[in-house]
DNA sequence: ATGAAAGCGCTAACAC
DNA sequence: GTGTTAGCGCTTTCAT
């Protein structure tokens, strides 16, 4: 720990104050002020009515111990530790990131500590990573679930332990969740080809076998088809199976291999934009020429839409209220306050760019 | 807390094991073994010999009951918490994640726990969250430094509280520090589009003024013009005052402005691959064809690279043995392990792509 | 080789 | 309105 206290004065500059060999406790402060120790955990808590004399004597001496205290402590006690946990498949995944990013300006703002941990993908590794973040006595717990595995979720719920699901539906319906709602959003993008004349649709998506996220965007693709009238052509769908991100070097040998010959759809539906991305640059790879002749739209609106060529069309997702409202959602349930909706289905919308042309 | 213990099989099931109302303490385990809590605590943590037969008799109640010690209790005791705490200015910046990911790896692995924080580009928010980071006890602390901030890193230095600074030169010469070696990647780019024939080049970038990178990438360029007599002109230097990646419509905007009637030089360097990517689509808006006009150089080596057209040449940063090394660097320290190296300077190279021809 | 007990810094129930 | 004290779960010194 560190033996001094650190303040910032009114100029803005830092000012670090030595104090004996080490960190104020409470009991330093109870004798500064010259009052009991429990006396200045009241006023600091304001646990119990203190009188405006002894609370000034109290909260000078903390000012002038550079007292803070002891989380550790206090944890032990209460068996809170206002830390939260957050478990993520990958932190350096974009879309994770960024929704992580919402939820540490809320922890921030209500004064707690994110703990960060991530699974791989692996749900071995994420149960070690509950259990180590349990010995933290963390107050809650968000999963982003990179795959199905109920169980992870399940076992916190039971007893009643705070926890967010995000990006995942949680088939418990008591686990509160937040999610866009990816069926409707690959549903939008077909209808949208649909309306610019389109009719031979395609798909690129990871295999979903245990992604929940993977199959609903599937089937929103499936449901899109049906609802314009459209049979689907299984030689339009292509399927990435190393299910992580950026490894798309399958799919881009698929794509180039199957419609080398082979004509391909006037268009396409991508399970994320990454995967629009890698399409773009294969089939100018083979001398098609977009948007002419071929539509694409993707799937996230990653920043990078904008600065591939053509600018690419893309299901937005509000990661940053996901975020926000994941983190907001347990520390309500930590503070034990009302929530009145405990399952949050943001919708999505298509930002329109340049990739996808009226058909022909 | 949890009130039970959770366990995965041999078979690779997850065993959920309630027992009793709260989560089994080492008072619990001694009685269950017979034994005492101080026995139970040496078998654990190996700190005296204890007879097999009794060692065995802890370890079984241990996972009979699901144990696992508290670690705020420990903490309590021992003043070490197994956490390090990781401060970053923002964690849905690609380079940080991926860091951070490298990290992650590196403290699951040592069996520590990886407390983020971020602060968002702000040295008062940056000391709130160091100060929320010690107030759990952390055992060392890693800064990813956005800004000029030494009083920062000094005051946590200046208590022999371990310390790796990332990403950034820390003046003191005691605190370990890992960093690419940012001029060298300016000046071989700057080299590189020497060898191919240029010797009009021009540089996108930050303003610069308390962002060591940035500057160091700025001198990094000047030197390369140096070192091959060719002059700066200042007419072919961008500066974007945002501060912030991705909001990159000053430069746009500059950089339209600037060459629509004025030539532009045959080559550019960029601070970073956003911002070639922006100069790409910029150029292009205003009807220049690249690489054939216009050759571009990014920073950072994008998994965008290969997708924006052209695909684009770039410095390539370890963004993996960044974070493992940071990381290692300060578990070590923790550890109290001898350290060979203190201050790491990663080399960087350059990834071909198609994104710079020769001068015509 | 094992047990007993103090104490880390704090909160909260109870005493005054 | 303020003080006394037990105890959270653990490590560690000192006894035995």
């Amino acid at each position: 720990m560190y033996n001094q206290a650190t303040f910032v004065n009114e100029a803005g500059k830092i000012v670090i104050v030595k104090k004996k060999g080490k960190r104020p406790s409470i009991k330093d402060i109870a004798s500064e002020a010259g009052v009991n120790i429990s006396t200045v955990s009241h006023v600091l808590n304001k646990s119990k009515f203190v009188m405006d004399v002894t609370k000034k004597r109290v909260l000078d001496a903390v000012e002038k111990l550079g007292y803070r205290p002891n989380m550790v402590a206090r944890s032990l006690r209460t068996k809170k530790s206002r830390a939260v946990g957050v478990i993520v498949p990958d932190i350096a995944n974009p879309f994770f990131a960024q929704v992580i990013r919402g939820m540490e300006e809320v922890t921030r703002q209500r004064k707690y500590t994110l703990i960060l941990a991530c699974s791989f993908y692996n749900p071995r590794v994420e149960r070690d990573q509950i259990d180590i973040l349990m010995d933290h006595f963390i107050d809650g717990l968000i999963f982003f679930c990179g795959y199905d595995s109920p169980e992870n979720v399940d076992f916190t719920q039971k007893n009643h332990f705070p926890v967010v699901v995000v990006d995942r539906y949680a088939e418990n319906i008591e686990t509160p969740w937040i999610n866009v709602d990816n069926m409707l959003g690959t549903e939008l993008a077909v209808d949208y080809l649909v309306r610019r004349g389109h009719r031979e649709i395609g798909f690129v998506t990871f295999s979903h076998e245990n992604q929940t996220t993977v199959r609903h965007r599937y089937e929103g693709f499936m449901r899109g088809l049906a609802n314009n009238g459209i049979p689907c052509n299984p030689e339009y769908v292509i399927i990435e199976n190393s299910g992580r991100l950026k490894e798309l070097t399958e799919s881009l040998s698929i794509l180039k291999e199957r419609f080398s010959s082979r004509k391909p759809p006037t268009a396409f539906v991508t399970m994320a934009d990454i995967f629009a991305f890698a399409l773009i640059r294969a089939f100018k790879d083979m001398g098609f020429r977009l948007p002419g002749d071929i539509s694409v739209i993707g799937f996230g609106n990653d920043d990078m839409c904008d600065y591939v060529d053509p600018p690419l069309t893309s299901v937005f997702m509000p990661t940053d209220i996901m975020g926000k409202t994941a983190m907001e959602l347990l520390i309500d349930q930590i503070e034990g306050r009302e929530i009145e909706r405990k399952q949050i289905l943001l919708p999505l919308r298509i930002v329109e760019r340049q990739s996808v042309v009226d058909r022909r």
